[in-house]
DNA sequence: TTGAAAGCGCTAACAC
DNA sequence: GTGTTAGCGCTTTCAA
């Protein structure tokens, strides 16, 4: 910069007006200024500018596993938001594990970061003083914890009522719940059962528990445990409501091993609407939770906090969703 | 620092060098220091550090889209590798477009990060000035350009021509090629279309034109459209090697809905050995190419350009692949 | 083995 | 409108 402000025959001070915009510059010396950079080559230094602002440019995503479909595809979302408002994503990945996840929360790397982007699956709901940290975040999920810090969700219960009542208005009545989490009070799993419910309930049909199955991690293969295990337990169902779609992918594979059809003799929804779910055999029902809508939501939250300009109050924040009914609950459609 | 420093009444450079482990530091000084520094909560400013050393502690991935499997799964194994080696990821999307390759080439990211790890899709093979670049750099992808730069990658021709006898070994003679480039002098799907023609020349099988289908970008509906498209036409098939497992997914689903049976009329083979390929149905044959390993490896390699001591040569590696036969190919294997 | 002082490249405050 | 100066928090000479 300084060897700019040289070459230009100005200071440092008015290369440093042209980089950043200032108004009040005279065009003339803008232009010589710009000449001069061009000439040189220069291009700020973005660490310098960041140590003198204390700020970084850098956002934080924690999420359990980038290679989870839901997630890359919020990550996705996520880094196209960030640019939106000029700054750069740094995914972390906790595994759904405790440790890791407050390690996201309090290690070195959110000195990195001007806020964080947190998607808590480890913690337990009597942890919130965890999650009062002294830089912006918001969280993605439920307000299951009672710390006041900005939320953005989908309405989980009133999803999975729809879901579930999609399922009853095909005439079924044996719904098997996959990924429950019973040991939970609150959490995304508890909210989901609740819909599913309160669809239930409001239909008459009564509850089962054999039909509620639980399982922590959400991933193809536990999916696919939780059918090899009703099948052996001898359990009968009509239906699968899957907590999300890697659960149905698997269930939907191992359903077709044990030599079931779907719909025919178990349709099965899932949900969050992965790309890949409109190309499995039969393709996915599923709930579409508006992925790009909660990651521009969380985008711009985060932002407002870390300029300061945020309300004094939490925020709390429900994306639209939509059922997206296919052919694992309606049937062959035919051809594309 | 400095008030670390008064804390412990020591100077700031003896805080510096406990900090920073140096070794010639008593034992005494250091937990008087140590002491000081839990006492008062500090914590080295990373900005300032990476101002001082000129280093940022963050290496970039340039890959086209996140969101596609292929491509989340390098980066989860990226990360991991970036954390062996102390280095935090920033990815970056450049969706295979080429002004977007060169802004990830050039723009004010790289001034963020100390290296960059890249994945070209975009970029012409006669384009190879533009790697010519003043930082430290790894191409991921098969060595399409000359210029003197790191690359790591598999055997895409030993590979593909693998694929391509176990569906001859099937008994397959008229296999099509989904996701052919032949408009490309050389990239990876050039290579995958030789080792495809090598298989049909040691088994005597004549070349078809008509079988090679081309597309430019590899995603799941471009496969089915290729599908759709020689069914259109009527040319006969009774294998299909797609040049990766979204195009093969796609496809897979197209042949669902012309009715075609996957192996019985069709056989079916992708390449990438992503999670989904064990969950489709039927479940599909692939080729795993060492992602864990390319990615390691890259990181690697960076990192030893970037502390500079790298050889003066640029090198180049092929991962090991392995071909995964699966129901797409060799029929229903039964209840996993 | 430790301390003092300079300076990484930039922006903010203030003076002109 | 533009220049001068101080200093963000750290590491790195160099001297003690």
């Amino acid at each position: 910069m300084r060897e700019v402000a040289a070459e230009a025959g100005v200071s440092i001070k008015t290369v440093s007006n042209v980089v950043n915009d200032y108004p009040h510059v005279r065009p003339e010396m803008r232009a010589r200024v710009e000449q001069a950079i061009l000439k040189l080559g220069y291009r700020v230094n973005v660490t310098a500018r960041n140590l003198r602002q204390g700020r970084t440019g850098l956002i934080g995503l924690a999420v359990s596993e980038i290679s989870l479909p839901y997630f890359a595809e919020l990550a996705d979302a996520v880094i196209r938001a960030g640019q939106e408002h000029g700054v750069d994503v740094l995914i972390e990945q906790t595994a759904a594990v405790r440790d890791r996840e407050i390690e996201a929360l309090t290690g070195a790397r959110r000195q990195m970061t001007d806020g964080l982007i947190f998607s808590p699956l480890g913690l337990g709901s009597d942890e919130q003083d965890l999650l009062e940290v002294d830089y912006p975040l918001v969280l993605l999920g439920e307000r299951i914890f009672d710390a006041p810090v900005d939320h953005v969700t989908m309405s989980n219960v009133v999803a999975s009522r729809a879901a579930t009542e999609h399922l009853i208005s095909l005439g079924r009545r044996r719904i098997a719940v996959l990924g429950a989490h019973p040991w939970e009070q609150m959490d995304t799993a508890v909210l989901r059962v609740r819909g599913y419910r309160e669809a239930l309930d409001a239909a008459g049909i009564p509850f089962d528990p054999a039909l509620i199955r639980s399982v922590k991690l959400w991933h193809r293969e536990t999916g696919a445990r939780l059918i090899d295990e009703m099948v052996s337990e001898g359990v009968g169902f009509d239906a699968v409501f899957a907590l999300n779609d890697a659960l149905s992918i698997g269930a939907l594979r191992a359903l077709y091993l044990h030599g079931m059809r779907v719909p025919e003799d178990v349709a099965i929804i899932g949900f969050d609407d992965v790309q890949d779910a409109a190309y499995t055999t039969p393709s996915l029902s599923t709930v579409s939770p508006g992925t790009a809508e909660i990651a521009e939501t969380a985008v711009t939250m985060l932002m407002e906090r870390i300029a300061g300009n945020g309300p004094t109050q939490p925020r709390y924040v429900e994306a639209a969703f939509q059922v997206i009914p296919r052919e694992s609950t309606l049937g062959r459609l035919g051809p594309a």
